[in-house]
RNA sequence: GGACAGAUGGUCGAGCGGUUUAAGGCGCCGGUCUUGAAAACCGGAGAGGGGGAAACUCCUCCGCGAGUUCGAAUCUCGCUCUGUCCGCCA
């Protein structure tokens, strides 16, 4: 499954001596990710590498060596038969501990490869979404003096929203927009891209929502996520998030640190399979197979992460303020964070009919860890080194429809179109 | 999908079994010269890893993966990608 394996197998390596170095704290990290202690087995692995390796070096050391004077024996037209002999005889330990070191080294990564992200200091443990802490709230819920509606009965009352014929074209958890609702997604995927590119300097891209196997690596999803994407018949994958097809820009790239940090900003389709989430927001558009969704992504230097992360969620944040929608920012605990991810802020919008805030966006801090797997370093006269790279979601654009529809339906079933979107919608002002 | 051609360092490009530790040009960095610059001349410069306190030393990498050989950028096989032409197609 895992795509060449020796591909990324000596950059991971950085990460053993840190390992090596302090075990200890190694494996507390992983316990407040509910991963399992794995230093010593790490440690292990790698001493045993490292020992084949010098042995195999010291032998393929002495073959050149010989090949040389065979070379230089035959070109003064000496007799080499006894030199040949030697390499012959030299030669045939080469295989034997080339399948050694191959061995270990793919069991060292394989392990590596399913160790998650280490969080940062200033992330709060715990073992799930409990733990995560409200930063802050922005906005007031809007008061309704009537019940509001959940946003499928409002879309569906409007004939906007078409749950029905989805189900006869692809099945449950896909969502067909009509009218309006379909041109609000449009009208809200150009909003999104204009207040990044315009007030936040992201350069709009346009991704590949297939990517290849290398990709989901990459970013994080492969080996052990597999499941919660859906792949074609070739072995490519349907992009769970373009964040995937935007970081992987840098992939395999050494790029001068002058040219950092690179911000780049994409809509696209998302394709998750949602393996697990049986029965779960069941109705409605909150958990389909596909989604429309603006990532944004940032590569930059190492130690500029947490302040482009912050920069980041502003950006995200701006959307929502400019719909007028009230949200509060989550700091997600070490047990609730992505597998990639070192730091992690959500955004969660309220939802009226559920009388609570739901996820819209999440903007992640991965540090080295992506770049570590894609090998996407940076370089400059003084220095060297992984970058570290940030996603971020700005926003999830059918939970953006969701929370319009809800926070500014009207008693009678019309919905009045958030001021900025005006434009973006040719003057239409309400929708029924 | 079919046919042919190709893949070499930042880039262009030589090499087609053994001084290649990858020629040479361009670009880049440093120096000499110059008031400064250009030109000219001299020098430097890839990535990853092992050992070592260090000086240093060794290994791997010429698209990727196998193979032949004492020795592979060079020969063989498979794959991927790129180009050109044909077919199909939004």
């Amino acid at each position: 499954m895992l795509p060449q394996t020796l591909f990324f197998i000596f950059r991971v390596m950085q990460d053993v001596k840190r390992i090596r170095e302090n075990p200890e704290s190694f494996d507390k990290a992983m316990e407040s990710r509910n991963f399992r202690p794995v230093a010593a087995e790490i440690i292990d692995l790698d001493a045993k590498r490292r020992e084949v390796i010098a042995r195999l070096q010291q032998t393929q050391s002495r073959r050149n060596e010989i090949a040389s004077a065979i070379g230089a024996a035959k070109k003064n037209g000496e007799d080499a038969a006894a030199l040949e002999r030697e390499a012959v005889e030299i030669k045939q330990a080469i295989p034997q501990l080339e399948k050694e070191e191959a061995a270990f080294a793919e069991k060292l990564n394989e392990l590596l490869a399913s160790i998650p992200n280490i969080p940062l200091a200033n992330v709060p443990v715990g073992r799930d979404e409990t733990a995560n802490v409200c930063v802050r709230k922005v906005g007031e819920p809007p008061k309704f003096d009537f019940q509001p509606k959940p946003h499928y009965e409002i879309g569906e009352a409007l004939g906007m929203i078409d749950f029905a014929d989805a189900v006869k074209i692809s099945g449950s958890r896909f969502t067909i927009l009509r009218s309006q609702v379909a041109k609000l997604e449009r009208a809200l995927k150009d909003f999104m891209l204009d207040v990044h590119t315009k007030e936040f300097g992201y350069e709009e891209i346009g991704v590949p929502f297939l990517v290849n196997s290398e990709c989901m690596f990459g970013t994080g999803q492969l080996p052990k996520f597999a499941a919660d994407s859906f792949q074609t018949t070739d072995g490519r994958w349907l992009i769970p998030t373009a964040e995937v097809s935007l970081t992987n820009m840098v992939r395999d790239m050494i790029i001068p640190a002058a040219k950092l940090p690179i911000r780049m900003a994409a809509y696209s389709a998302c394709f998750r399979s949602e393996a697990g989430a049986a029965g779960r927001d069941n109705r409605g558009m909150i958990r389909n197979h596909q989604f429309s969704k603006v990532e944004l992504v940032s590569v930059v230097h190492p130690k500029k992460g947490e302040e482009e992360l912050e920069r980041m969620t502003k950006a995200a944040e701006t959307i929502l303020k400019k719909l007028g929608l009230a949200y509060r920012v989550m700091l997600l605990s070490t047990g609730d964070m992505g597998f990639s991810a070192e730091k992690t802020y959500d955004l969660e919008v309220w939802i009226p009919s559920e009388n609570t805030y739901r996820e819209i966006s999440s903007c992640s801090l991965c540090g080295q860890f992506q770049a570590r797997r894609m090998a996407a370093r940076y370089k400059d006269e003084s220095e060297k080194g992984f970058v570290s790279t940030l996603n971020g979601s700005g926003l999830a654009i059918g939970r953006t429809i969701v929370a319009i529809l809800e926070n500014y339906q009207l008693a009678n079933g019309k919905v009045t179109i958030p001021e900025v979107l005006i434009p973006y919608m040719n003057g239409v002002k309400e929708l029924g």
